[in-house]
DNA sequence: GCATTTCTCGGAAACGCTTTCATAACTGTC
DNA sequence: GACAGTTATGAAAGCGTTTCCGAGAAATGC
């Protein structure tokens, strides 16, 4: 019958107010720690009394669990990894928006990675958070990432893993995508409404499934609108900046029979499109539509506001945690997931560079 | 002499290949696990043999130690929990991406929260941080935070705080700022050296510090150089946006003398700015020049391109991270921290819209 | 050859929580 | 009143580490 208080083995406890456990509840009330746990668990074996007693005495000292112990029992960190090719990025920190927003939702935390674009850098990453036993990945690959490894050991043991917006098609996993084909067609649709007759389109690289949406989808609309296909008037720049939009845009005026609109692959190199065309003199809207994609902010602020295609970031992200939640539920109780791809819409954005 | 085979009490354990622990380490080579441990972490009394046996099937079995374990053990989390009002946002996206370098490079980890510039939102989050036992918090606040209870909560705990960019003047932490009036006293100071003489300000809502500080930077640059300063010439946004830079520009351009010259608070302002000027038939940089303030993206976007002053925020997310892992260090051996200030400096970026 | 130091190592407790199992006290039944 | 069934609770094990303490063996000192 050891009556003993407590003699600090707490590590010596100087500190200022540490917070309360679950044997600071059950001392105070002379039960075990125990029935505190299933008190405050909502177990229904315990009496009302003592319940009672024990979600008032946790109330007063504030008590939280401990979530490092709970998940030492329980067998998992309520983190999930998220590996991105870059932070400073408006598309992707809007999907990182709608990642928090979905976990800490259904009670998870989210720890952040960036490869800069760099495949080692990434499986650097990938062992990291394996390493540091997270119980899910979400993954937008690297442009540079070749081999897949860093994904199996996942699949190995046992963590799901969701792809979002650069995925590999022949991995296992579910995955998240933007409709690109959609989102060119829109464009191309939004500026044959317009009035234009002669599109043109910057593409992005070969290769890339977005770029290759994209340019499909402006076919697409050509096509189903009875406007021929002029390969003259599609051009493709290996890097997306401004100064290949403005460079590609000359070479489109230049020709005979100059366009009168223009889908750009990217809001960047619309706005390059859009410097070019204005520098030498002709009107937008009037003399040439534009439209871009992406949505980002500049779209908005550039003169003329640039029409662009928008890019649910924030729902990709919302979109992508639920679906790795799920799989995380899913392998606690020992059921195989199939993965699923979910293929989000675009919407158009439409400013003063295309109406007229 | 209980010989025990292990008779899976480690919850069933059907699932892959689970991580390797030290006890399995331990029991293959016939020793304990406080030897095993004890070898891998350098202990001087191990003999060499067995520590090269350990180091041998550690690195066989891929062995790491599990965090969440060591967490709890060592009473510590090595998560360092960041709030920041909005991750859309080129500044703050680049201090997150400091902050993670700097995290990663001791071996933090890095949970994010947003308040969306709730007051309520930022202290639900610091509740969250809090429970979650971080070690330590960098905040940048929200512009509605009113009243700081909850950045005294970490303190009441002995949880180290530091704040970057939104700082509480009077609270006691660290902090880690930009320096805005000099940013303000080169942007003006370039402009007079182009060969303004009438330099207009546009500057933002009174109150905040960094606006003030832009524009006593602005004031300085005047009157070191012996340039008359004219309130005339300064308009105050309440909310900065294009459209109020616009309409202020056009304001300017109303005046009897108009300026030949601005410096607008930030780049949003000056692009708008920028446009009212093409708009209405003015050349920039010819008739007038003009800076910004942050040198985001869309500075080298827009036609002309803008100059701005570049806000370090990489930098400012990495300084503001080893400080706070200073004091958490200095708090894990109970030493006091006095709380520190760094002020860092700004850069020009000269691009077209000012050169002439 | 005995006492003492040095060198290795194992045992055990602790971190805070959850859950299984056992048990004690009741309740009801024939 | 003996037995089964219920209800409320406690003890203890376990999650994977780390570290204090001490024990046995070997080495040293006299």
């Amino acid at each position: 019958m050891a009556y003993y208080a407590c003699a600090l083995p707490r590590s010596l406890q100087p500190y200022m107010n540490r917070p309360a456990r679950l044997v600071d509840i059950a001392e105070q009330l002379g039960i075990s720690a125990s029935t505190v746990s299933r008190a405050l668990r909502g177990y229904p074996d315990i009496s009302p009394d003592t319940k009672e007693a024990v979600v008032a005495l946790a109330e007063k000292l504030h008590y939280r669990p401990n979530p490092i112990a709970q998940n030492l029992r329980n067998q998992e960190s309520r983190i999930i990894g998220v590996m991105i090719p870059e932070i400073v990025h408006y598309f992707f920190s809007s999907v990182i928006g709608g990642i928090m927003e979905a976990a800490d939702q259904h009670g998870y935390t989210v720890m952040l990675c960036q490869s800069s674009e760099s495949e080692a850098r990434e499986k650097q990453d990938a062992a990291m958070l394996l390493n540091s036993r997270v119980d899910g990945v979400l993954i937008s690959l690297s442009d540079t990432t070749r081999t897949f490894e860093h994904l199996e050991a996942f699949r190995a043991r046992g963590t799901p893993v969701v792809m979002f917006d650069k995925v590999a098609e022949h991995i296992a996993a579910s995955k998240v995508l933007i409709d690109d084909v959609q989102g060119g067609r829109l464009a191309t649709e939004h500026l044959i409404a317009q009035g234009c007759k002669r599109i043109a389109h910057i593409r992005g690289p070969h290769g890339p499934v977005t770029t290759e949406g994209r340019m499909a989808g402006y076919r697409e609309a050509l096509e189903r609108n009875g406007l021929p296909f002029d390969p003259a008037l599609v051009k493709t720049c290996t890097r997306v900046t401004k100064e290949a939009g403005m460079a590609l845009m000359a070479e489109l005026m230049a020709l005979e029979a100059p366009p009168d609109g223009l889908f750009a692959v990217t809001d960047l190199a619309a706005i390059g499109a859009m410097v070019q065309l204005k520098r030498t003199g002709y009107a937008i809207p009037h003399d040439v539509a534009i439209i871009g994609f992406s949505d980002w902010d500049m779209a908005s602020i550039v003169d003329p506001p640039l029409s662009s295609v928008f890019q649910p970031g924030f729902d990709m992200g919302r979109t992508a945690t639920d679906l790795l939640i799920r799989e995380i539920r899913l392998g606690q109780q020992e059921q195989p997931a199939v993965p699923e791809t979910h293929v989000l819409e675009t919407q158009l954005q439409i400013r003063a560079s295309s109406t007229r």
